[in-house]
DNA sequence: ACGTACAGGATAATCGTTTAACCTAATATA
DNA sequence: TATATTAGGTTAAACGATTATCCTGTACGT
């Protein structure tokens, strides 16, 4: 059964210290006797026991990840690449979901350190995460934010190329012969705001006014995506487009697009004909559509992949007392053109 | 900053035995007592370090999910329930994909094992799991599987009412008149044949004749959703359309469904006018195409909830030494209707 | 020949909890 | 009154690894 390094040592004839060097490569060891040990971890099918292991070291190899909404496929596909990049470096993930409020995301965070996570990687449900400098207070541990930048906590984020993507796709729209387009987001935060930015400054640099009528926000960022099918943003896309003269429509982002498509549907108003159509990041399902979607393709798995690099980066220079300043790194977008516009 | 309960303990003017009673309440103890180390605790902010709990107890309070494949929203939707439940017992939930490999999965196991998980969920990749039998040979944890049944390993199993969801779509095609109704699924596996099951049922009970050249079934459920829009399903589809005059399609899951739609889309026929479509499986995106989609919706949430639950039972029977038999739970499916027949 | 260095290993402290075993005084039982 | 029982504690031994410190013998330089 579960054998331990005292049983190793003693069938080896040398100490446990021996063993434990052996096994760690911490000190060297005549090779002789590291075969001996070796011939006693296999005899007796030895596994290291990880509890011990992590409580002598003081870690857990666990990294915490708390997902404003785990619904959305977006922050899965995060988490995968997330997961990925620290299997390469012995840590393990755990996943925990905010369902878009911050009373959650609060407890989450509480939770996972009082599992004593070695690291942390948040997406916020909101930009405020002045609460965090009291819960690490005494937890000093490395914090990533990935997808929204936080406001009065300090730390490395990744984040995309938000502004530049919308600047693409609405020069894209403007090429292709449009004036008046308008934008759509849900929910006003710091990565919206950013594509709203984008999107402005494609127009102005077309020489095109900014008519803020035609920017439009919701109200929520809800994990229930049913509620999106006819709320706010649903809403505006319904006046933009019976009360303007709109001839394009650019969505923030998948959820906005749950509204604004819908409308379109139930108008019965054809893409790309009627409305050129083009959304911020991109959904497997776009494809299936009608007509197919054209998309800012984010790349979620290089941002999970990223933000864990900077975690693990964080780590070692814990160990080693350097001090780094804190990075943002940007993940570059890509359009993906299909039928809508 | 990090107190021990040796420090809470000198402060209270207490054993450190004494407070590790009043902290798990495992004896009795005065409540001036009582006070005097709850006191010491705040004034101390004391935290009980997990790390050395976990190892002195043997336990790690996690549990790992092994998934099939974690692009699949269906298995993120487990993923949730599983969480939720095991959160309300104290335990966090480690998720890992194999991307539908045995090698992969068989990968996984052992790596949660090495991380000393307290028990396991698994979503296996193939049915074949008797390689289970030599990895939990010395490491005797609770395991439960989802979704698909397994073979060479006994255990608690949850599933959907395969069967009965798939013998409830057909009936409702026959009773609009159906008669020459295919079925379309992914790669055979148990899963699926009980829903072919459920299928030739309903059409044996109206007296129709079962067609095996109506029933197909793919090659894979690879992860990479991507093949699957031109993949062995979609052959199929375009087969079954061609060369044979059905007038419903029935898919046996998501995976099949994007093969056949992208079919029917292609070959520009009309759902549900020339075609009837049906598809088991529900999916968020299924209102968003044209037309809707109806599905035989499975409740995932709840099959991650009951798996959690039979988790937490069969680790309170092994602290107690009971045995009981290995179950098998069923989640009901739900018809959803909406306009694609 | 003598001191020094180093390689290769052993000893034992340590991490923070839990918990079996033990102790004492007070109370209940006969 | 003598004896059990109990309440409310304490003591100390685990759990299984890591690692600072110490020890011994050999090689080497002068």
């Amino acid at each position: 059964m579960k054998s331990s390094i005292k049983e190793v040592a003693h069938l080896a004839g040398v100490s446990v210290a021996t063993v434990s060097y052996v096994l760690n490569g911490t000190k060297r060891v005549r090779p002789e006797t590291e075969r001996r040990v070796m011939d006693a971890v296999r005899k007796l099918d030895y596994q290291i026991n990880p509890l011990a292991r992590n409580f002598r070291k003081g870690e857990s190899k666990l990294i915490g990840f708390v997902v404003c909404d785990l619904s959305n496929s977006f922050f899965q596909d995060v988490a995968h690449g997330l997961e990925t990049q620290l299997a390469k470096h012995g840590y393990r993930l755990i996943l925990i979901d905010s369902k878009e409020e911050k009373s959650i995301e609060m407890e989450n965070v509480r939770n996972l350190l009082a599992s004593s996570v070695d690291g942390l990687v948040i997406a916020p449900t909101t930009e405020d995460c002045s609460y965090l400098k009291f819960m690490l207070a005494n937890h000093p541990i490395p914090v990533a934010f990935v997808d929204r930048k936080p406001i009065g906590f300090e730390s490395d984020m990744v984040l995309s190329t938000n502004e530049d993507g919308a600047y693409e796709a609405v020069k894209h729209l403007i090429a292709k012969g449009h004036r008046e387009i308008a934008f759509v987001g849900s929910r006003l935060d710091s990565t919206m705001a950013e594509r709203a930015e984008g999107y402005r400054k494609a127009l102005r640099e077309a020489g095109i006014p900014v008519n803020a009528n035609y920017i439009r926000f919701g109200d929520s960022l809800s994990v229930s995506q049913r509620d999106h099918r006819h709320g706010a943003v649903y809403k505006h896309t319904l006046d933009l487009l019976t009360k303007h003269d709109i001839t394009a429509l650019f969505s923030g982002n998948t959820l906005a697009t749950v509204g604004a498509f819908t409308c379109l549907m139930e108008l019965n108003i054809k893409i790309p004909q009627d409305i050129a159509f083009i959304t911020f990041d991109d959904s497997f399902w776009f494809t299936m559509t009608t007509p197919a979607l054209t998309a800012i393709s984010q790349y979620p798995d290089q941002i999970g992949d990223v933000a864990g690099k900077m975690i693990c980066e964080r780590l070692t220079d814990f160990r080693n007392g350097v001090d780094r300043p804190h990075q943002l790194q940007r993940i570059a977008t890509q359009m993906i053109i299909r039928s809508s516009c």
